[in-house]
DNA sequence: GTGGTCTAGACCACA
DNA sequence: GTGGTCTAGACCACA
């Protein structure tokens, strides 16, 4: 269960959840995805917003669906690890940017980096 | 000139902008800013929106205005490293969420950071 | 094994791969038509698909079925003449609609053919 | 007006409008778009319908939309010649294919051709 | 005014 | 049962 946060919207927040699940493996290519009603009951969310989530997941290659079937993940595991690789690289570039404006030095941002690493350990699930 | 990316509203990335140059030192305390008609036809935006990002960063008590003379920047140099600091940890703290959320771990995490860096300092401006 | 394609659905795919096989003679007039269950496992396809889809060629007088002991291709060879033209008549719509939509003059399209047409030769199974 | 056909759902017959007139030059690069609500009104289609379409739109890089502004026809004309060739090409292929497919040879394609674009013109609005 | 998100709910084609 | 389309309508952020 989700518990949907501040300002993202909620169906983006969903893609975010399902993309990092496929991305960690724990669903895996050639999975059957759940239903758009199971997963609108399971998140207790409309299933018109489910729907925006599989049409967005199957509009980046993730999935695929099939009428009267179901919805499946891509098996090209090739394109869900180019997936995780693209999408690091994207924060990554973004995240120093961000940095950089701010005049921070690269020995800076690595110390703030460090800072909050530890934090998350200490914090961690 | 800002080039607007993707969804953050438009006001945002102007104040994000305003807050990296005082943090990085191209506008100093006690610098006055520029007004709202001249930033309006700077960046070509409707100058409602600069009106909201004035009123932000002088809620967040980062400006001040005189009426009838214009918008000064704070002189108190410590809300400015405040700021700085802010800013900073706001940005990693997403990064790394967004990172953990891929199911990286510290030691990628660090790899995709330095990987990064080296091609910033190459085509540094 | 036919892969299926997008948006068109299976059992119409099935419905013109089987039409194309009968106008091309790869069928013959009189063939008995393998079983229900026998295209079910060959395509991997549910058998309800495959029912309608000989329900669908009997009903436009393709074949006809005889109880307990199959589905036989129709022997009338004025039919399946036919049906060749009719299929070539409607993809040629299609396409010409598609393409003057587009914008396309009738020259433009036939030198989008004639590219085509050599790539198929040179590639040709 | 546009009166919506048989099976092709109303979002995709509006797309495939709005993308024959960008291409065709009636709708020119960095021209402002009818608001939701105006596509809404004129075509006699829900809101959502035309937001659908818009975001699909969008999603391919045509247009893009600016919070609180309105939807733009993105300025890049090369991409707008290249969506012209791509989509030409794509149903040639997909033509030329159908039409293999039924045993006719290059010859007899062609008189197809010939023979429906005579019609064309004839009825040509 | 303009686009963006979300809910509620109907109806359909397909398997 | 499963996904796909569409309507009606609310509410919001933004300009």
């Amino acid at each position: 269960m989700i518990r949907f946060e501040g300002n993202m919207p909620i169906y983006m927040q969903i893609i975010q959840k399902i993309k990092a699940d496929i991305v960690s493996g724990k669903i895996l290519g050639g999975d059957k995805m759940p239903s758009v009603r199971e997963v609108s009951e399971n998140y207790k969310v409309n299933p018109n917003t489910v729907q925006r989530v599989f049409l967005e997941l199957e509009r980046e290659g993730i999935t695929y669906s099939q009428r009267g079937i179901g919805t499946f993940v891509c098996e090209d595991d090739e394109l869900i690890k180019k997936l995780k690789t693209t999408q690091a690289l994207k924060h990554t570039k973004r995240f120093l940017e961000e940095m950089k404006e701010l005049g921070l030095t690269n020995k800076e941002i690595s110390e703030y980096i460090d800072l909050l690493k530890e934090e998350h350990k200490s914090e961690s699930t």
